[in-house]
DNA sequence: CAGTTTATGTCAGCATTGTTGACATTCCAA
DNA sequence: TTGGAATGTCAACAATGCTGACATAAACTG
């Protein structure tokens, strides 16, 4: 595992030799980016007294409207119980609207509030803001290696949430 | 800010035009990958009832050894509070050498054991076979790609820690 | 159709890891 | 040498993971 090296075998199946070195990089990159990835809003939601976790829900039930707890806790990837006490304090504060299910009592369907509506945007724009400014120093070819990347690098069924979130906005 | 289009001005200042919907598959393909990114390591570190906060400790103490509790939490970017209760840990365990610096003794060098360097390449390990098999699938131009889109999204500091850190490398 | 099982969501309590505040020790500068 | 700054530790609190217990609704089974 660590003499390295990486490749498939003595050469000719793959052009790909990464060391471990290069490897580290990319993985320490990752974890500096992602730093500043969460800042701005980090920094809108403290002042609100929410997290990022409120971020989160807000964000996908902003992408999926009416979506069910059960849908957005495994796109999430945490358990229902923590879910749902986030999602309770934003039902509290008026930002998202939690009606019962129609076709399935259990179920509770979730919408953003006005004021929900209005949160997620500030909070999105900020992210957006410095999406935009590292697409933009990095230039167009970076950017589609950068989401092949990053796509390769999830779960399968991350993936698959991923995909069907990209589907659903045509 | 959502109108829905990026650039500069009206046109020719950038070639770039990035639509909100774009940017925001950029960040849901961050969040969607850093799940999967940190997703073998913990599950190595639920096993020894340890966190990512330790691994993150133990990768940058094997990664510039003899570094202050100090410098440690500049790169990691949380309160030394924080970071104190997991090295506490680490040292109690006898994965971590803390040791009182020799010419200021207010600060401690820290060192991994033979045994934290163990666990660390364990974790190490796991992160860079995903690593490996996301750059495999997304090819060696996407690799570029990828790095730059990070390290622009990077806050200044974290882009010089991790300046710092590759060159330290050689 | 009655009774049991499964699915969905809520409430309670615990663990990890972030935070601030108070403090001891050491260094440095006036 | 004395007062302030820097470094690190200890204590207590907050956010957000987790598991367990439970209520309700739906679905299945005989």
């Amino acid at each position: 595992m660590s003499d390295g090296r990486s490749g498939s075998g003595f050469g000719g199946e793959s052009l790909l030799f990464l060391t471990d070195e290069q490897l580290r990089q990319g993985i320490e990159a990752m974890f500096f980016a992602y730093q500043g990835f969460t800042a701005d809003p980090d920094r809108i939601l403290a002042e609100l007294a929410y997290g990022r976790a409120h971020h989160r829900a807000m964000h996908f039930i902003n992408r999926a409207p009416g979506t069910t707890v059960n849908n957005l806790l495994s796109i999430l990837g945490v358990t229902k119980q923590s879910l749902n006490r986030v999602l309770r304090a934003l039902v509290e504060d008026g930002l998202v609207d939690s009606r019962v299910g129609t076709l399935d009592k259990r179920e509770r369907n979730l919408y953003l509030t006005d004021r929900g509506r209005e949160l997620e945007q500030r909070l999105s724009d900020a992210q957006r803001i410095r999406m935009r400014a590292a697409y933009k120093q990095a230039g167009p070819e970076a950017v589609q290696g950068f989401k092949k990347v990053l796509e390769a690098m999830m779960d399968a069924d991350m993936r698959r949430a991923y995909a069907d979130l990209r589907e659903a906005s045509q």
